[in-house]
DNA sequence: ACGCGATGTATCGCCGCGATACATCGGAGC
DNA sequence: GCTCCGATGTATCGCGGCGATACATCGCGT
């Protein structure tokens, strides 16, 4: 989810349109672009339902050309209050739409915003959910693999291990946010990777 | 692309909608579902294309009751000559549509079907496309380090294994299709690994 | 006899994507 | 001084895919 992203991105610092595609990129990195196709009608619709404002594009416009008919300035975009309370909402997350493929990497990339006792229950969601797929696709494999060609049982067999991977991964996160929280709420970071 | 995975499987036998949907999951595995939500549109669309043909489900309905309204039958679905046509030209596609993270997948499942000289390319384009992200994110993730929280640094990190993960999968299988057809065009495969 | 899960076809609205258009601005190169 | 180009910037359009949903039949266990 676009608006997830964006609400996050806008509590930080009010950022305009482009902006927000550069840091949506750096944010999310690999895993997800989201075009200015998602973007543009993304924002139209938040600032319809008042979750975000638009702060008119300082100087540059007024003082400059008297009313050219196209000249577009910078929109900057900020949250409003009801922004704000998306936001948390959104970020209290921890159903199932939080651990799809497609959420779950959006969800991830706020948790620095996110409650700690969410933050584990969307990882184990998400492991669980992956753990179903991997058995899903075992099983299928050891009905079909005779009859599948070479290419298709390789593509199977790397996919198996890259959702393995991400269980091993998912895991490390799990003991990691435990052991930061256990004990004491207030204890001390001491970041150890 | 539906399309191409769709007339992928049809080119081996006739399939009715149920059937091409548990194929579908069997053969692309992890990656791609593909819901009826696209296959029926996709299977309406190849129809009035002219790629594919109903079958009528035999016997059944006609067997059956009198004029019942809604009696649907299974309705099968075969390649028609043109289908035929349309699938050899997808898959001889060795261009950047063929490399996308969404297309790649679904070419690569029907990589049996494909010219071997059109799977190298494939492969080729495919690994460095990612070497190009690789790149970018790395780059990024030089100059922003620093001012990440450490979930947004994980998924970062993360993301860049995955991607560095593929180029060596893809790396692997380059050279395997190398030494399977240098030499000689009709060397015995000999299947090792 | 009853229900339930697998089989089976189909639609709807929404979201995101790639392509495209258009405009401005700063700097590089001539 | 000029021109061209790539980065910055806003925006739309059509399409393909998704999840939810509806509805019907069939075989099986209880």
């Amino acid at each position: 989810m676009l608006e997830l992203a964006v609400l996050g991105l806008l509590h930080e610092s009010p950022l305009h349109g482009y902006e927000l595609r550069q840091r949506l990129k750096a944010t999310l990195g690999t895993f997800r672009a989201f075009s200015y196709g998602s973007l543009y009608p993304s924002l139209r619709r938040m600032r319809d339902a008042g979750w975000i404002a638009e702060d008119e594009g300082d100087a540059d416009i007024v003082a400059g050309a008297p009313a050219l008919t196209g000249r577009r300035g910078k929109v900057v975009y900020k949250l409003t209050a009801d922004g704000k309370e998306k936001l948390a909402e959104l970020l209290a997350e921890a159903g199932p739409s939080a651990w799809e493929d497609e959420t779950f990497g959006v969800h991830f990339a706020f948790f620095a915003q996110t409650d700690p006792e969410v933050r584990v229950r969307i990882l184990e969601g998400r492991r669980s959910r992956l753990e179903e797929r991997r058995e899903g696709v075992r099983a299928s494999l050891a009905r079909t693999r005779a009859r599948l060609d070479s290419y298709t049982l390789q593509l199977q067999e790397h996919g198996l291990e890259s959702v393995e991977r991400e269980v091993r991964w998912l895991t490390e996160l799990i003991e990691s946010e435990r052991s930061n929280s256990t004990s004491r709420p207030a204890a001390r970071p001491t970041s150890q990777s």
